[in-house]
RNA sequence: GGCCCCAUCGUCUAAUGGUUAGGACAGCACGCUUUCAAUGUGUAAAUACGGGUUCGAUUCCCGUUGGGGCCGCCA
């Protein structure tokens, strides 16, 4: 509808990038591509104390993972002599002025009013002083109720009494978060500000700012929180938060998908798999939940299942690394194929790779297959197929070769009473690559050693 | 404490006055199978509560309860 869409994300560098952070992210970005329009990144780095390149860096690192591309890149500390001229012009114009109380006087004055059950704020005494230091203030005379028409929410009222005199800037070269936030997004001509939830108090504030400022008044969205299982705001207490510790196990476009589904969903008979073509084209923030999600693995885990099986071999090589030592390229594919297949977070390539790889003992029980098999049995069962095994020519297995050689044992036998033992003696666990897949990417010098240690068990 | 927001299965959610309240994940059972995984079939599981409005409320209104967010010279 509106070609002129602009939208920023507007993190700012204290910590690393926040799942939520990626999520408000993919919010913008996606309501910006469904229109359009452009998305910005603003680094938002006024705070000078805590705000560390490192963080920046892990913020664009993230962004590129999620293929969040910007089509602007700011960093607000980059604009501070216009911020200046904006709060001179305040002070000019009597908006604002410099409020002299200390910081325990505020403390004190905040404590005062909590116990006495009013809202905590501060009018400030020193309005018409004409002092110049302290921290700038607006001064805030509006009564009228302040309606912050949200796309998601509906219309949110607010006192505008209960705000105080809202603070600006600690000084002329020092500006502070609501007051920036509105000079840049009026800057960079924001139409829409899609944020947290936990800013819905903030808006009145930069509402104010803005009419002071004269600038346009963008439009509002806050989407709801995301959670921890307890319900409460999600924070490092309640498991991973920071997208980087999820790089290491899950795939981007799995992840995006899953943090796509928490808090929004399309029609029902898409179904859940979207990939980001679709995400951008079924995307609107009227179909935004209004209520915070609980971030769950479980579901994680299972998308990135369905995105692993669909990865081509080629691609899936890339997250489990070169061929181990000693491993032929067939036998390489192979043993990628089993693995992709088997496995559900990406840390577990390189245990899988191992399990298969390197012999491990076990105890002569694991061939019975919980006691479901005689002993004598198995150990002429297993003893059966090394003599198979022995005379097949190659020294690779082919699946052809093996299911030619071993058929007629199977057929006397039964499947389960000949694989099992033959899978259990080769992998030396309860679950493990198939038996042929096994054969196949061992080898038969390997795999005869194996067999022959299951024997020297009985 | 003040202000604000929210409320459908365990979880993510669909259904915006009329459905046996649907799906997905997780769970359970069974089948298939070569263990696991995958797959097939089935199963259990929700409209927080109380009032209205209405012929009819998950849906609209009010209240209660519960949960959450914000109340910085952080963002």
């Amino acid at each position: 509808m509106n070609n002129a869409v602009r939208v920023r994300m507007a993190p700012s560098p204290t910590g690393y990038l926040h799942i939520g952070t990626a999520r408000t992210a993919l919010f913008n970005w996606l309501f910006a591509r469904h229109h359009g329009g452009t998305f910005i990144l603003r680094v938002e780095d006024t705070d000078k104390e805590r705000s560390k390149k490192e963080f920046e860096d892990d913020i664009i690192r993230g962004f590129e993972w999620l293929g969040l591309t910007y089509d602007e890149f700011h960093r607000q500390s980059e604009r501070a002599s216009e911020h200046r001229i904006l709060l001179e012009k305040l002070l000019d114009s009597k908006l604002a002025f410099y409020c002299a109380h200390t910081k325990e006087e505020l403390e004190h004055e905040s404590k005062e009013q909590m116990t006495h059950k009013q809202p905590p704020r501060h009018i400030c005494a020193h309005r018409d002083n004409s002092q110049n230091t302290g921290i700038l203030r607006l001064r805030n005379d509006t009564t009228e109720p302040i309606i912050v028409r949200d796309i998601i929410r509906g219309d949110v009222s607010f006192d505008p009494q209960l705000l105080g005199d809202i603070s600006l800037a600690k000084g002329l070269d020092e500006p502070l978060y609501n007051f920036v936030v509105v000079a840049d997004d009026a800057f960079m001509n924001i139409t829409h500000v899609i944020r947290g939830e936990d800013h819905i108090s903030n808006t009145p504030k930069q509402i104010l700012i803005g009419r002071a400022l004269s600038v346009p008044e963008p439009q509002w969205a806050h989407i709801p929180l995301l959670l921890g299982a307890d319900r409460s705001k999600l924070s490092k207490r309640h498991g991973a938060v920071s997208v980087s510790e999820y790089r290491k196990d899950y795939l981007p476009e799995a992840f995006l998908n899953f943090i796509a589904l928490l808090g929004w969903h399309p029609h029902d008979e898409l179904g859940e798999i979207l990939n980001r073509e679709i995400l951008i084209k079924e995307f609107s923030l009227e179909r935004v939940q209004k209520g915070g999600a609980i971030v769950s693995t479980e579901k994680l885990d299972w998308f990135n299942k369905e995105y692993l099986r669909r990865l081509p071999l080629e691609t899936f090589s890339h997250y489990a690394g070169p061929a181990p030592e000693g491993v032929g390229e067939t036998q390489y594919n192979l043993l990628l194929e089993g693995t992709k297949n088997r496995v559900t977070r990406l840390g577990e390539i390189s245990e899988m790779f191992h399990d298969t790889l390197v012999q491990t003992s076990y105890k002569k029980e694991l061939l019975l297959w919980n006691g479901k098999l005689e002993e004598m049995a198995v150990r002429e069962t297993i003893d059966s197929i090394y003599k198979i095994l022995f005379n097949i020519e190659p020294v690779y297995f082919t699946p052809k070769d093996l299911t030619s050689s071993l058929e007629p044992l199977l057929e006397k036998h039964g499947k389960g009473a000949v694989l099992w033992p033959l899978r259990a003696s080769l992998s030396g666990k309860e679950a493990s690559l198939g038996p042929f897949e096994l054969l196949s990417i061992l080898g038969k010098t390997e795999a005869l050693a194996r067999l022959e240690h299951a024997l020297s068990l009985f």
